[in-house]
DNA sequence: GCTGCTTAGGAAATGGATTTCCGCCGCCTT
DNA sequence: AAGGCGGCGGAAATCCATTTCCTAAGCAGC
C-alpha cells in the first residue's frame, strides 16, 4: 500500500517556493510559548483560558507565518477528517445535483470538504460506500435520497451508523427513512396535495399518478398527499410505479396509457416527468391539451423545456445547506435532537397543466 | 477548532458493537510480530524482505481481526490523504455529472474518496477551491473542465499545482488548458469537423455555430473543426458564443436569429443545445424542418428530449475513469509523461438534423 | 577464523496537532 | 499563617502507520 512514489526525486524541481510549510511549533517558538499554548490560542472553541498579551502574541506568530493547521494530523487526534459525504442515488439527475451543489457550498463555507458518492440506485453499491465513508471516518455523512425498506439492507445499515456514532461522526437525512436520523426533508405530502388539488380544481377527475418505488419512503409520502387530495375530491385514484429517472416516467407513462385515459397525471419527481412528456408527445397527445402533465422538484432547466411544466418547488439546495448546517451543529453537540424539519414546498403553475378536454368523456375508465 | 464535541458521554449508546476498531498493533500483538513486521507483511509494496511464515501469520492475524489500516494515520506520514478532488464548472451540467459519475467509480475501486468542487463557472470560487484542496493534501486534482486563458488566474493557479507537485500531489486535465498537465480529453476538433461535414452532406451550406466563451479552449477547439469543414466546403461561417448553458444556448439562438438565418446550427455543447432547441420551438421554427441543430457530447436523456437531438458522442465517464487512471499512475511514478491523450468521439445522428428546407433560398444572408 | 553480504526482524523516531495532567503564582479565606 | 481556589501555562502522552536505523543469524569466500 505504499503510496508515495519511492522514485520521486528529492530535489525541488520547481525553485522559488518553500516546501516546508508552517507548523505549529514554528508559530509557538516564534511567539515563544509552548505548543500547548500555541493551540489554546488559535482554537477559538477551547475553553481553557489564555492571557489576551499571550493569544495576540500567537495569533501574530501565526498570521506573519500563514499558519495554516495540518489537517491529516488533527484528523488523528480528533478522529474524523473535516469532511462530509454526500450519498445521493445518482448524481446525474439534477435533483441531486442541485442537492450536492447547496451541501457543497454550505460545507466549504465551513471548511469542510465534501464528498459525493453516487450509488447508482443500487443498494450494494451504496452501503459498499458507506463502509468506505465510515473508515475513512468523515465527518458526517448525508443521505440525500431515501433508504430501501429491506430488512438486510437495514441491518448493514445500521451497523455504519452505529460505527459512525461510535466515533463521532453524525449522520442527517435529506429524505424520509425508517432509521431514526436527524432529518431535512421537503414537505412531500403537502406539496402533493397541493398539485392533486390544482389538478382538481382545473376541472379534472380522471387524475392519475406516477410515483416511485413503493420501498422509497418519498414516494409513499408523495402518494399520500395524492391519495389524499382525491378521496377529499371523491375523485377515484389510479396508481402506477416507475423508477425516478426519465426512461422510468417514459415507461410508466405507456403503461398507464394502456389501460385508461387519464386527463391529467401527476408525476412523483420532474425527473420522471420530463419521459412521461417525451412519451406522450411520441404518441402524439398534446399537453396539455389533452393530458395535463404536472411534476415535483423543479429541477433547474425546466424553462427551457416545451410545455413549460407544472410542478411543486423543492428547495433542493436549501435543503443541502440545512442538511449541512445541521450535520454541523450536530457534530458541534449543540443539537441533540433526531427529529425531522419539514421545509416548504410551493406550487409552480406554468404550461403543462390546463383544464380537461372540452368533451368530457363520460366516465374515467380505470385500470381491471 | 475543537471538532470533537466535549460533552459526547463516553458511555457506549448501542452495546453490542466493539467500538475500538483494531489498529496494528493488535495485529502484530495476534501474529506475535514487531509492528515493523506488520506493516511490512501488510505492504505488498514493501521491498523488504519478510518470511513467508511470517507474513501468512500475520496475514492471517489482520484477517481474523478484519483489520484495516487507518487512512488518517497513513496519510499523515505519506504526507496525503487518499483522496481524489474533481474540479468542474457545474455539477449540475449532465456532461460533468456523468464524468462524476465516471471518475468516482473509478477511484472507489482504487479505494480512493471523490470530492466535488462546483466553481459554479466562478473563477475566484474555484481558485478557492484549489487552494482548500491543496492545504488538505488531496493525492490528485482532476479539472473536468477547462481553465480561463487570464494571467491573474493562471498565476494564482500555477502557484497551487506548483504547491501539489511539492507535497506528491498530481494533477491531470480532462479538457484542453494552457498549463502543460497531463490531460485525457476529447477530439472536439475532430468531432465538430464530423457533425459540420454532417450538415453539409446534408446540403446545408448556411450553417451557424453556437460556440461557447472565447476564453475556454474547449469553444476554440470545437470551433477550429468547424471552421475547418466549413473552410474546406467553401462555406461561409458564422459564429455565435454564449455561455455554456441552457440559458447560454437560448440566448444566443435569440442573437443569431436576430441578425440572419441560418438552415442549420452547430451548437457546441448539447446543454446549449437544449436551449437552442427551446428558443427555436418558442418561436415556431421547426427542428429540423426548417432548421437543424446539432449538439456536442451526448449527454443522458437526449432520447427522450424532442427532436432527439444529433450531437456528437464524448465517452464522459470513459473520460473520467481515464482521469482517475492516469492521476493514479502519475502518483505512483510509472507515468512521468505531461502529454495530451485523445479520446475518439462518434458523431450520433438523430433526428434533429435533416435536408434544408425545400425552397432553396437565392443566398445565405450573413451577419452585417 | 575472519570479513562481507544477505535475509529477517525489531526498537525507536517520525509526522503534527490535541489533550490530559500538573504545577505555579497570586489572591482570598478563616 | 495555613489552606483553598481561579487563572494561566507547560511537559508529556496520545492518535496510528510508516520508516529509518540497527542487530543477529546464516552462509560464502579467502
Amino acid at each position: 500500500m505504499r503510496a508515495l512514489p519511492g522514485e520521486r526525486s528529492p530535489s525541488r524541481r520547481t525553485a522559488g517556493t518553500a516546501l516546508r510549510l508552517p507548523i505549529l511549533s514554528d508559530v509557538a517558538r516564534q511567539a515563544a510559548v509552548s505548543l500547548t499554548t500555541a493551540s489554546r490560542a488559535l482554537d477559538p472553541d477551547n475553553d481553557h483560558p489564555v492571557s489576551d498579551r499571550t493569544r495576540a502574541r500567537v495569533l501574530a506568530a501565526a498570521a506573519s507565518l500563514a499558519y495554516q493547521p495540518n489537517p491529516m494530523a488533527r484528523a488523528l487526534r480528533t478522529k474524523r477528517v473535516p469532511t462530509i459525504a454526500i450519498v445521493v442515488h445518482d448524481v446525474t439527475d439534477p435533483y441531486f445535483a442541485e442537492i450536492v451543489r447547496g451541501a457543497t457550498a454550505a460545507a466549504s463555507a465551513r471548511g469542510f470538504l465534501t464528498v459525493v458518492c453516487s450509488s447508482d440506485r443500487d443498494p450494494m453499491t451504496e452501503l459498499r460506500y458507506v463502509e468506505m465513508l465510515c473508515m475513512s471516518r468523515v465527518s458526517g455523512v448525508i443521505f440525500a435520497g431515501g433508504g430501501l425498506d429491506e430488512a438486510h439492507y437495514q441491518r448493514r445499515m445500521s451497523a455504519c451508523a452505529r460505527s459512525i456514532a461510535g466515533y463521532g461522526g453524525a449522520i442527517v437525512a435529506l429524505a424520509p427513512r425508517s432509521e431514526r436520523w436527524p432529518a431535512e426533508v421537503p414537505a412531500n405530502r403537502t406539496g402533493a396535495r397541493l398539485v392533486t388539488d390544482h389538478l382538481l380544481s382545473l376541472g379534472h377527475v380522471g387524475i392519475a399518478m406516477i410515483s416511485g418505488p413503493a420501498t422509497l419512503r418519498t414516494s409513499r409520502e408523495r402518494e399520500i398527499g395524492y391519495l389524499e387530495a382525491m378521496k377529499a375530491a371523491g375523485a377515484e385514484p389510479l396508481l402506477v410505479r416507475a423508477d425516478f429517472t426519465i426512461a422510468g416516467g417514459a415507461d410508466a407513462t405507456g403503461r398507464l396509457l394502456a389501460s385508461s385515459s387519464p386527463t391529467a397525471v401527476f408525476v412523483a419527481s420532474d425527473t420522471m416527468a420530463l419521459g412521461a412528456l417525451s412519451e406522450l408527445r411520441r404518441r402524439g397527445i398534446g399537453v396539455p391539451t389533452e393530458v395535463s402533465v404536472a411534476g415535483f422538484d423543479d429541477i433547474p432547466g425546466l424553462e427551457f423545456i416545451h410545455p413549460r411544466l407544472t410542478t411543486v418547488r423543492v428547495p433542493m439546495a436549501e435543503l443541502g445547506a440545512a442538511g449541512v448546517a445541521r450535520l454541523l451543529r450536530q457534530l458541534d453537540g449543540n443539537d441533540p435532537s433526531r427529529g425531522t424539519q419539514f421545509h416548504p414546498v410551493e406550487l409552480v403553475v406554468r404550461e403543462s397543466t390546463g383544464q380537461p378536454p372540452a368533451v368530457p368523456k363520460s366516465t374515467q375508465r380505470r385500470s381491471p
